[in-house]
DNA sequence: CCTCCATGTTTACAGGAGAAACTTATCAGG
DNA sequence: CCTGATAAGTTTCTCCTGTAAACATGGAGG
């Protein structure tokens, strides 16, 4: 009679645990204005044992965030790697894994782009962003190589084609992007809009 | 000796005074982590104060990002009357005027499109969000009309342009487009990536 | 002049963040 | 096998917040 009744007064893994609901908390709510202390309660801990692993409430919200970056590379990754004939459709098919990570998972890509996951204090999280974003920037140095985007500053490029997604997500997420406005793939025609470019002439 | 002396009961216009005093917080400090205690304080009033003027904390919030659309939408609208020669200039101009406004205000901007500016449950604020964007669709409107701007669905072009200028604000305010990186006018050059279009054939 | 109402104030309370001090389990070395 | 040291929990405490309720005040209209 030692292990598994009453719980063992040592966790085992209260980090991972502490986590997990956070997450499960942030996916029910799709806000993260849950309190420490009720992650501590959920995960069957006293309020205090946290601090044993994050100094403070953002801390943890900025490890929720890291973990939303790291899935979220792998959703584009996976999604390019579906081998497809053309550096556009690549693209489109990055843009749309992550405008689809977004909806569904609308409070995680919030937190991850918000002020309380802020990426200049976090060294861990920021490597974790920028990794995510380098997916980007190698599909478009590879798209610019073979001819397939034009052949300039390779961060206005890459700045653009980000500010264009994450700009859709967030409207996506919002609900901005009605099928009777914007016809039947939404997504779709505002990237073409991107790709082709807004203006007549060059 | 009436007036000046020890405060009149009454306020005069605490609501005003309120929002004129957070708003100061806000700019200060770049963030909204400022209580309502704290505002009530610096305004020198109880602490029950505010409760007359807005339901309860977010209220206030909602408030100072409707003030932020307003202002947003004629610090645009003041670009765009510098009579300008084409509907290309103009967008760049509208555009540019968006990313400053966010750089010389960054935390309420982030207020303005944070979850805490939840514009589903406030009409004033929603409306004036649509305001703000309707500047930016007459102006499609009219491009499309006299040849500048391609002829897609208009939905779908506000939907780009929109999710770019505010996607840049945000690298922008973010400091993620540096110079050295993207040129001496980074916006300008993302901007030039949507307007000509980021693939080498149409 | 008196009374009403919006706008303030005081008081009260249920929580939360986080610090400090205390407790347990585990583990390494003698 | 005992013995600290240490990591990981717990208890307790303080300060602060949001918000509700009850009360006060003063200006405007009858």
């Amino acid at each position: 009679m030692s292990e598994t009744k009453d719980r063992p007064y040592h966790h085992g893994d209260l980090r991972r645990a502490l986590i997990d609901t956070a997450l499960d908390m942030l996916a029910a709510d799709q806000n993260w204005t849950f309190t420490l202390r009720e992650v501590a309660r959920r995960s069957g801990v006293s309020h205090a044992a946290p601090y044993k692993h994050f100094r403070d409430r953002e801390m943890l919200l900025r490890e929720l965030a890291r973990t939303g970056f790291v899935r979220l590379g792998e959703t584009m990754t996976e999604a390019m790697s579906l081998d497809l004939p053309s550096a556009r459709a690549q693209f489109v098919a990055a843009a749309q894994a992550c405008i689809d990570f977004a909806l569904r998972n609308p409070g995680l890509y919030r937190l991850m782009f918000s002020s309380d996951a802020d990426k200049t204090i976090d060294p861990q999280l920021h490597d974790a962003a920028i990794s995510t974003f380098g997916i980007l920037l190698r599909l478009l140095e590879k798209g610019q190589r073979d001819g397939s985007f034009r052949p300039v500053a390779i961060s206005a490029q890459a700045a653009a084609g980000w500010a264009q997604v994450h700009g859709l997500a967030m409207l996506a997420i919002n609900g901005q992007l009605l099928e009777e406005k914007v016809g039947a793939e939404p997504v779709r025609a505002a990237l073409d809009v991107l790709l082709n470019g807004m203006c007549c002439e060059d």
